[in-house]
DNA sequence: CGCGGGTTTGAGTCCCTTCAATCGTCGTGG
DNA sequence: CCACGACGATTGAAGGGACTCAAACCCGCG
């Protein structure tokens, strides 16, 4: 039986975890061992814009945002991203990362040095596919994305935010009709080319229409399908 | 010295072509032989939404477009890909196809089973690190354009689309200042989020400032600089 | 209890869309 | 060779959605 670090052993997040893939290569060799369990604090940078890229990140726990700032202090959240999902990976072209990850709250989070990944890649072929796959889901979630900035109403485009953060939520195990935001209404706001005022004044109305409760960071869904509706109201 | 098909051989493609990889990799090997230099029609499909995915593709000449099906009939065009740029990605994770791929011109693209990709891999380590280097460049892109679509207004997208392109036409050696454009207003308006009536206002209004000479798919690009200080002039 | 950051809400403005008409271009067929 | 039709591009007018600016509010925290 193999001699599995403990944290991957009775770690829950879902098959897209890569860290656990290479724990289990490296298992028998003696090589430089993989740097896991990093531990960011709230506010704080997993990596910044310009870091030399070395490796990969899964969150295993906590929040994170990907932000890119402009020229001029402007700057817009690309991403959030929750247990399981995978960060950094825009580094593998440049050799550079191209955002700043910031923790949202404080977060544990396993690294995978690139190197490793290169190294073993060639032996497990099932590694080389997972990475390959979390890539490639990162761009099609990213497609999704510029759907909803290109072709969507700001009002739909919250609708569409908050029913994916209830899914997201729902496939961890957590509740998809009652959970807090981490982000700020300017980070939400940003995240969907929007103003925070708009963000804002789209809650209060889904409120009024008796869609959703929320007060703050606290948000409960009360209804899923008028959400749905919502979304889909400008397409008949 | 190796036999490598004439086709990659006199191919001026850029550094990020898999297919020539894929190729020297499997000389030598019996093995079904890669399905390159697949020809596509004006008008045609590379691939459908929903089709299995079974290939990676690169495009050798000609100019490609995605696009993405809503529920309605309401479509969004999410990229717009020439030589050299990578298609397909984007099934690797869900092994279907995302979005429709359809030539805007006629067009030659470089077909390269996923199933060569995975077993050269194990043997090729170059070739994998390319293939993630073209993915990861994929996320990048796919950044940039959400960072247009999220924080830009329409004539600043619009001024950094012909931007963008004239540097795609410059690093293949055409001319960065003068160039067809092979999609309709209406397309670059779904790619850039708005409205195709808005394009051509932009477009006249370029024209007018003397940025530009357009008439219909002729671009002239007059005053670089000026574009670019359009893109900024939010900025100050 | 007062302070500060984030949130909510209001009023006014403008950018962009929508709708529609006209124009230009290209391919086809008379 | 020209007329015609179809489709895309341009342009105008009008309306609305989202932003900007700003004030009031709320909540956590020292």
């Amino acid at each position: 039986m193999l001699r599995v670090p403990t944290r991957c052993s009775i770690c829950g997040l879902r098959e897209a975890c890569l860290t656990c893939d290479l724990m289990l290569a490296n298992t028998g060799r003696n090589e430089e061992p993989i740097v896991n369990d990093l531990h960011v604090a709230q506010g704080g940078y997993l990596y910044r814009t310009g870091d030399q890229f070395t490796a990969l990140y899964t969150v295993r726990s906590g929040f994170y945002k990907t932000v890119q700032t402009l020229e001029a202090g402007r700057e817009q959240v690309t991403g959030f991203h929750m247990a399981g999902d995978l960060l950094g990976a825009d580094g593998i072209g440049s050799e550079v990362h191209g955002c700043d990850a910031i923790a949202l709250e404080d977060s544990h989070v396993c690294a995978i040095p690139y190197s490793h990944v290169m190294k073993h890649g060639r032996y497990k072929r099932e590694l080389q596919a997972r990475l390959q796959r979390a890539m490639s889901g990162e761009i099609v979630r990213k497609h999704g994305v510029m759907l909803l900035l290109g072709t969507r109403r700001t009002e739909e485009r919250l609708a569409a935010f908050l029913l994916n953060l209830s899914e997201r939520f729902a496939a961890r195990g957590y509740s998809p009709t009652e959970f807090i935001l981490r982000m700020t209404r300017r980070e939400i706001a940003s995240y969907l080319g929007m103003n925070d005022a708009t963000v804002s004044r789209h809650f209060s109305k889904f409120r009024s229409e008796g869609l959703i409760d929320v007060q703050n960071k606290h948000v409960h869904i009360l209804d899923v399908a008028g959400l749905r509706r919502c979304l889909s109201s400008k397409t008949d």
